[in-house]
DNA sequence: AAGTCGGGGCA
DNA sequence: TGCCCAGACTT
């Protein structure tokens, strides 16, 4: 069976009718056919990179509230960056935004570049981003391809080729479906459609203003698209993660290393974490060796915290470790803090998870 | 082309 | 549990 590719008109003018009558209401998101403050659709965009919409929003406010021009992020410490961003996860975005808006200072003066090959130059802006802003904020008609239009493509034409192969084929389909006029709304309504019409599973191809045109749609294969290549399987790492308490009720935290794995955030010292699993005393040995910490006192084993990353799960024994003493070793990167004060560290997730542990009566065995 | 990089919501 | 999400960057 063959079929007849859609005109960009009659494509263009079905998702755009539907955006004039369903267009959600975001806190980034202007009037239809308005043009959106750059700086706004930059940071959503950033934020929302592997991020849902609803977890973004009440990041985008506080961001906002704090730093309301690029000027005023730049200026700003990166550790305050860090420390609004915990939570939201990949900190390598937040560490971007701030080299980006320093450069938007440095290099473009303040403005930010209206185009998409000036706009691919600068640190955590790539070729989906590049081309988002651009339509959205600057009225290009760029060929905007993220995860839901992907999908909306690969279901049009079932594109039997598996991702990320099927990128480039894909994103020629979008070049051709992508209309001159109103693009960044035309991109925004196929992001809406795909995220609440043609979802991954169940879609609901009876509200889709485009299932007329959809190969899958007619041969009733919707969830096959789009192929992907089969993902490997997450090992389990292991670790002793230390809650060292000094006299006053303060906590010993330490700043992770600039790149990697939560790089430039806030930890609780711990021993490695790999797959062969450490008794919670030799890990205390290898941290008085590594760290050169004078620490004694019982121990008292909190509930186990569980934490799965992108590719590994993470198993961390928290152990409790409160000093008679004042907290007088004081390590490079190193601080001692009151919980109450925690609120003003950059502690990622993970490590919410051990406060949570620590601070809960609950104790595996004294 | 494959690996690295978070966290939450969903069936 | 596994999968996905307005991906970018490194190797």
């Amino acid at each position: 069976m063959t079929y007849q590719l859609p005109s960009q008109q009659e494509f263009s003018a079905r998702v755009l009718d539907w955006y004039d009558a369903n267009a959600r209401a975001l806190p980034w998101r202007s009037l239809p056919g308005q043009r959106p403050d750059p700086y706004h659709v930059w940071l959503s965009e950033i934020m929302l990179q592997q991020t849902t919409v609803v977890t973004v929003g009440p990041y985008f406010d506080k961001f906002l509230t704090l730093w309301p021009t690029v000027q005023h992020m730049a200026a700003a410490p990166l550790d305050d960056i860090l420390t609004v961003w915990a939570g939201l996860g990949y900190y390598a975005r937040a560490r971007n935004l701030h080299k980006c808006a320093i450069d938007i200072c440095d290099k473009f003066a303040g403005t930010f570049p209206n185009n998409r090959e000036d706009l691919l130059t600068l640190p955590g802006i790539g070729p989906y981003t590049a081309a988002a802003i651009s339509s959205i904020a600057f009225d290009r008609a760029e060929v905007v391809v993220d995860g839901n239009i992907e999908r909306i493509i690969a279901r049009l034409f079932r594109i039997d080729t598996a991702l990320p192969a099927a990128k480039k084929p894909i994103t020629e389909y979008a070049a051709h479906l992508t209309p001159c006029g109103r693009p960044g709304d035309y991109a925004q309504a196929l992001m809406d459609i795909g995220a609440t019409i043609c979802t991954p599973r169940n879609p609901k191809c009876a509200q889709c203003p485009v299932s007329v045109t959809c190969t899958a749609f007619a041969e009733g294969d919707m969830e096959r698209y789009p192929v992907k290549a089969p993902k490997k399987a997450k090992p389990t790492r292991r670790g002793v993660i230390f809650w060292i308490e000094a006299e006053g009720g303060v906590v010993l935290l330490r700043r992770r290393e600039e790149k990697g794995l939560l790089g430039g955030m806030m930890e609780f010292p711990s021993s490695p974490w790999q797959e062969a699993a450490i008794a919670p005393d030799a890990a205390l040995e290898q941290l008085r060796e590594s760290a050169g910490l004078n620490i004694n006192g019982p121990m008292i084993h909190k509930t186990l915290v569980r934490h799965t990353f992108t590719h590994f799960h993470l198993e961390l024994q928290p152990v409790v470790l409160v000093m008679a003493q004042k907290a007088n070793l004081s390590l490079p990167g190193s601080s001692w803090v009151r919980p109450e004060e925690f609120e003003n560290y950059a502690l990622p997730t993970l490590m919410k998870k051990v406060v949570t542990s620590v601070q809960s009566p609950q104790t595996d065995f004294l």
